[in-house]
DNA sequence: TAGGATTATTGACAAATTGTCATTATGGGC
DNA sequence: GCCCATAATGACAATTTGTCAATAATCCTA
């Protein structure tokens, strides 16, 4: 529930990582998706011929599976694109799923960086939930086609343990953080769920942003109605 | 918008067909998704026996894809499992993800089903929010696992033409429809853009569905909470 | 900086999977 | 019963996946 006792809307959901994981997710070892050591600082040398390598991987890997899809992205295919040896795709990763986890987590890592920088003083629930949608927005805009794969729901296409939660699930959780502080001072009704409500709100965005760039929604228009039915569904009564 | 004149919540919503698209899907001929002449009718001796090939082929697949999940399920355990030649499998299917198509839009339709059924002379916008909770609760029930692939974004498998509105889609468009005659009777606020509204309904569905499974939540308590929220954002404040 | 130790890359290869198609089987019509 | 049309089959070729011994790059120490 987390302790909180601002009188008023102000600076609440600051701060709250909504999606980071801080993990990479390679296969030299361990179950799928478990992520392999690719520490974040630049490192030298061995290490950071390797992280090159992955990094070549990861960003023909995202091009290949935002143009064609998951099912006509081929390992061998990736391998090319990224201009390595076809053999050192299998060093990183398990298999096209593994390199599939591992691209929609980075896009959610991506995303959650800009819903961050969104949420810094935002502190009534109207403020909140437009800035994320315009965070959604502006993802969206920048890295075309990539939101629906990071919040893909991959219990579709594989059935085993993830090792760990979902990007979607991150998210969800992130938003029951942020509506159990707005909860804290007065700005979202009491007697909501927040959990179930987070889920709620994530689902809703994920097919609310797939429609608008279907049909190319005016976005500002986009942002205001799915703010008027999220503050709506939320605010006391 | 649909002409509906009655002065109170009854008898609105009934018999809009949500899901269904009266389609089947087999590869004789024609691009991926755009479906064989299954007629629904029982028919007899030649094509008789083909139905009952692509029945059983079907049957493996859902089987298969609940269980293992897309990546794990090759064309071949389908057609093992199915007790057909491993060439038959290829004069129904063009590929894997053809299959998939067709088993999630056979789910859809039986989605749809369980909706209609549900939605007879249910008026007020709760009535009706709460029957279509209580049937894909229900579907879930007697389907598990089968929902989340049904209303798979099958955009991340693959960027090409699905030839029809995918089963999400179409879903979100019905409820469009009736929350526009809802909109008519008074029960929903004149202000709500239904068209983004059925989409954001469908997604939340989606999400909170496979949380609910997930974490075992209370079927009744998800249900009363997901109704809640719902009617909330759209009634008239 | 030579040279040996360590780590990463590579592509040839074996294994597995996909997709095709000539052949065989089944049911319908006469 | 015979012939025609349609469906099923599994052996086969083509493709793809995944492995691994050989090679290359970097590091470390004297």
């Amino acid at each position: 529930m987390m302790t909180e006792d601002s009188d008023s809307g102000t600076e609440t959901a600051a701060q709250t990582a909504v999606l980071d994981s801080t993990e990479g997710s390679a296969t030299d070892a361990g179950a799928r998706g478990e992520g392999g050591d690719v520490s974040e600082g630049a490192a030298r040398g061995v290490s950071r011929r390797k992280q090159e390598s992955r990094r070549k991987l990861m960003a023909a890997a995202r091009k290949l599976f935002v143009e064609r899809g998951y099912h006509d992205t081929r390992p061998q295919d990736i391998s090319r694109e990224a201009g390595v040896g076809h053999g050192t795709f299998y060093l990183h990763f398990e298999d096209k799923l593994d390199c599939f986890i591992a691209f929609a987590d980075e896009a959610a890592k991506e995303l959650d960086e800009v819903l961050q920088s969104h949420l810094q003083g935002k502190g009534t629930l109207e403020e909140v939930v437009r800035e994320v949608m315009l965070a959604t927005v502006e993802y969206s805009a920048v890295n075309p086609g990539v939101l629906a794969s990071a919040l893909t729901d991959v219990s579709v296409l594989w059935k085993g343990d993830v090792g760990r939660k979902a990007p979607a699930t991150r998210w969800a959780e992130g938003w029951t953080l942020i509506l159990d502080q707005l909860k804290d001072v007065g700005q979202v009704s009491p007697d909501i769920d927040t959990r179930l409500a987070g889920y709620l709100i994530v689902g809703a965005i994920k097919q609310g942003g797939a429609y608008a760039q279907r049909d190319h929604l005016d976005l500002h228009v986009y942002i205001d109605s799915v703010t008027q039915l999220f503050v709506r569904a939320l605010k006391i009564q």
